[in-house]
DNA sequence: TTAGCCTTGATC
DNA sequence: GATCAAGGCTAA
């Protein structure tokens, strides 16, 4: 909180302002000196050893409020809150003061006028011209994503060498590094070994968009989709869309939900959401064209995380509910029925993560569920090749969609992103699998019993 | 809206 | 590596 004792320090040792009236500037030479360049600090223009830098930045004091100060923010000698006022106010319309102009402003009082504190800031010489405007800030941001992507990239290289260089029967396909990747996401190999093989970190990992006005606006850095790569995302959106429509307010169901269901009960609940699933691989026309018992296998391999998938789909960030047909339920009901803190908070934060990622766009999240349903490492499978095939096929359908979507400079983020989380949904399905293993199936719905493998 | 903390690139 | 000075994020 906002400190008045490096005043108080200053009156008593006689070192500062010779007692200053509130109205009259309280900063000392350092400020005053217009030749003094932003980041030369006071120490090195008197003189003073390096090594005193450190107390020097503790010992200043706010030009504008008195309240203490860091170092200079836009040509002044201000706290972190007269800078950051300055920035939000110094391109506005000056305000009036509501008396006569010369209010008091000092840290208790700097919220009272806004107009006698930025014209405070102005006369202590604080520039609007070094608030960066919106092509600078543009400039600035780019700068931030290419270094981000820099870093990536080269963390890559030293984290696995192998992914980073491309093999040689990679070169001239279409599978970049991180396609590569992500086709090796599933290899039993790569997971991690973690505690209860849940996603390590404590809280979600939440994705950043970049700002639309980001968005190259050359079309030359969008990928053009082929007219057939256009029907098979339109088919598997519009699929995706359908089944999941029902639990947006079509089919509301009267019963309020129960605030602190049973395992068993939790588990009952799903049974719908695995209905919407069998529908919408139903209308996927590469499941059709799978062999029936692979067809089979593959639902069962990738039921719980699609349901898991489902959950974050109609997770709803801003109030931390689900909205089932039973209207919107905190997350809260599934600590009781999983009865387990980590699996619990790992589910929640899956959400927050997945749904920071996709928001609402069905293409995405058909995407990400036809992922996790082709998997040819899944048990049972007897034709593992093709299902790798059709993996590969839509792992670069996914990447090609980010490309035309988000342009070929952030489609990399955002692949990144989706592939961290099929990850962590992977081992958050394993670890709900273990959990419901030991459920009565006597009180499981019949579906439920097959597709769970709980019989 | 404010104010504090954080991240970042630039500079020394 | 330390420091500075921008903007971003977010609880209050």
């Amino acid at each position: 909180m906002a400190s008045i004792k490096p005043l108080f320090d200053q009156v008593a040792n006689g070192s500062a302002h010779s007692s200053p009236s509130p109205q009259e500037s309280t900063f000392d030479s350092s400020y005053s000196n217009p030749a003094t360049p932003a980041g030369v600090s006071s120490a090195d223009v008197s003189g003073e050893p390096v090594r005193k830098r450190h107390r020097m930045r503790d010992e200043k004091v706010c030009g504008v409020c008195g309240d203490k100060a860091l170092g200079y923010n836009f040509n002044a000698i201000t706290c972190e809150s007269c800078k950051a006022f300055f920035r939000r106010n110094a391109l506005k319309p000056k305000p009036d003061c509501l008396f006569q102009g010369n209010c008091v402003v000092d840290v208790r009082t700097r919220r009272f006028c806004p107009s006698c504190r930025i014209n405070k800031c102005f006369t202590i010489g604080m520039k609007a011209d070094m608030i960066l405007d919106d092509a600078e800030k543009r400039a600035r941001m780019e700068k931030v994503v290419e270094n981000r992507n820099r870093r990536f990239v080269s963390h890559e290289k030293m984290e696995h060498p192998a992914r980073a260089e491309p093999r040689q029967e990679d070169q001239g396909s279409s599978h970049s590094v991180l396609t590569t990747a992500l086709l090796k996401s599933e290899s039993p190999k790569e997971i991690p070994v973690r505690h209860y093989g849940l996603p390590k970190p404590s809280q979600a990992r939440m994705f950043h968009h970049p700002p639309r006005e980001l968005l190259p606006s050359d079309p030359q850095f969008y990928r053009r989709l082929t007219e057939e790569e256009k029907w098979t995302l339109n088919d598997i959106s519009t699929a995706y869309q359908a089944t999941i429509a029902t639990l947006h307010g079509a089919e509301v169901d009267p019963n309020p939900p129960k605030a602190n269901p049973s395992l068993n009960e939790l588990i009952n609940s799903t049974d719908e959401t695995v209905r919407q699933l069998i529908r919408f691989v139903g209308k996927v026309v590469d499941f059709q064209q799978m062999r029936k018992d692979d067809q089979v296998s593959c639902l069962k391999n990738s039921v719980m995380q699609s349901v898991l998938m489902r959950s974050a789909c109609v997770y709803i960030l801003e109030k931390d509910v689900f909205l089932c047909s039973k209207g919107e339920v905190s997350t809260s009901f599934l600590k009781k029925a999983v009865n387990n803190a980590s699996v619990y908070s790992a589910h929640v934060n899956f959400c927050k993560s997945m749904k920071s990622i996709i928001l609402n766009n069905y293409t995405l999240w058909a995407l990400a569920q036809i992922l996790a349903l082709f998997n040819p490492c899944g048990a049972a499978i007897i034709d593992r090749e093709m299902l790798s095939t059709l993996q590969d096929k839509y792992i670069i359908l996914l990447k090609h969609y980010l490309e035309s979507e988000f342009s070929f400079t952030f489609a990399t983020e955002y692949l990144v992103a989706i592939q961290d989380m099929l990850s962590d949904l992977k081992m958050l399905g394993e670890a709900y699998t273990t959990i419901i293993f030991n459920v009565n199936p006597t009180e499981i719905e019949p579906l439920l019993l097959e597709v769970f493998n709980l019989k």
